[in-house]
DNA sequence: CGGTGCCTTGATTTTCATCAACACCTGTGG
DNA sequence: CCACAGGTGTTGATGAAAATCAAGGCACCG
């Protein structure tokens, strides 16, 4: 979907990726064309680490293509999804919390295609890019919320309305249109899906077959086809129209 | 603990009030005495709302003494308790987030005084004041890390262990050195902890109840004092440690 | 074609919510 | 000054939700 995309060169990029992106929206040619000569630009496998958890915070992200997942990991080795990012999203914003290092990890569900800085450019960026540094805010604002309403169905619904809530948000935010519905444009597994509800895998799958039988999701190995997108927005419950 | 305070009028507050404090810490006299001349004081109430979740955000503050819960309601009138903000931190800092409303109530847990600013002030702030964008930033960043930090509990630990984990993280953010231990420093209900940690008054009542008879803590009407802080951790497990 | 990772499903067990009842403290108003 | 109401806290009995234990099947990759 991205023109060629070489490690470290970013020459080929047209200005255009970056005009159409919020944080860049209110910018001239040339700024967009100073900020992409300081970009690196990279591909990561899926499943690969873009960074870790407590690493230095030496760089500060834009995703072009694909999707990130947060991660934290437990001292006893559970792993625990905290959001997902899609393209066009900053990400690794430590500068934007005053921290110097990463909060949590950073992994790529899918292929990724990244834009990145490093830090000491971040000061720059606020003060002289119009709107970045209002976007990064509106960033960082969306993220609380989010996170806000997840600890608040974690601490008040029921596993089954915490899955369904959990599919229609991913549906909500990287859903692709297919034949029979909406479909999930990441690889997925019942393990993840555990992971971002605070569930088992078991429950999930158990879950899952049984919306299946009742025609509201197909899944296969890894996918997920959302098909009555309406009757999962029931099951998720009253708190699902926050 | 605080000089007299009348609402609306800060002329009597003296500027040393905050020096000390990281968002002004890095200012001369004049720039302190120039943010109290456009700053409102105002006294609250135990229980009395300082601002309600969706209300248009039009002013900013500073919590000069007491403490702030911070509240969400769900559509089922469920309440969560967010966070506990203690003296000297900013709260209601919606602009920091690119927000136009209050992503959550804001209540005195106990009496409070604040102080506070129109919004149309923030950007000025930022501006003009050296540290208060980095510290403001911080603040953020901790809220952040510390919604993690409970996402995660929720997800991974019994409810055992998320009970000792709330009860360490308000010992340590607004404990009270008294006789026997530990008091936390504003009125706490068996139900506003159940409210933190996503159970019930009655769970948190027979664990109290529990850790009363073996020495762990001891509690009367809305106060709780901590007597055996290693022991807490001990129970609430091994991510208590993060 | 074998192995690893992913998924399914049943049986059992545990945790904790729910239901129910009551005791206690504090402030209020007759 | 006492009664009483409302908010708070305790404790037992019961039941439901979901974790855990267990076993096996299926798909994809090398």
């Amino acid at each position: 979907m991205l023109p060629q995309i070489r490690n470290g060169s970013v020459n080929k990029l047209d200005e255009t990726l970056l005009t159409r992106l919020p944080p860049f929206s209110l910018l001239d040619r040339p700024q967009i064309r100073t900020i992409l000569d300081q970009a690196t630009s990279r591909r990561y496998d899926e499943g690969s680490t873009v960074f870790g958890e407590g690493m230095a915070a030496d760089r500060f992200y834009l995703l072009l293509d694909g999707t990130i997942r947060v991660v934290r990991t437990t001292p006893t080795g559970e792993q625990i999804i905290a959001l997902h990012i899609g393209p066009g999203q900053l990400f690794g914003i430590a500068p934007a919390l005053a921290r110097d290092t990463y909060p949590a990890t950073a992994v790529a569900a899918a292929e990724c295609v990244t834009l990145s800085w490093p830090v000491r450019l971040w000061g720059d960026f606020v003060a002289s890019y119009p709107g970045f540094a209002t976007e990064s805010n509106r960033t960082l604002g969306a993220r609380l919320g989010e996170m806000q309403n997840r600890i608040t169905e974690l601490a008040t619904q029921q596993v089954e309305q915490r899955v369904a809530a959990c599919l229609l948000r991913m549906v909500n935010q990287s859903g692709r249109k297919v034949a029979t519905g909406i479909e999930i444009s990441f690889p997925i597994t019942r393990q993840n899906i555990s992971e971002m509800t605070g569930t088992t895998l078991h429950t999930v799958s158990r879950l899952l077959s049984a919306w299946e039988r009742e025609g509201i999701v197909e899944s296969t190995r890894r996918r997920i086809v959302v098909t009555a997108p309406h009757r999962l927005v029931v099951l998720s419950g009253p708190a699902g129209q926050v």
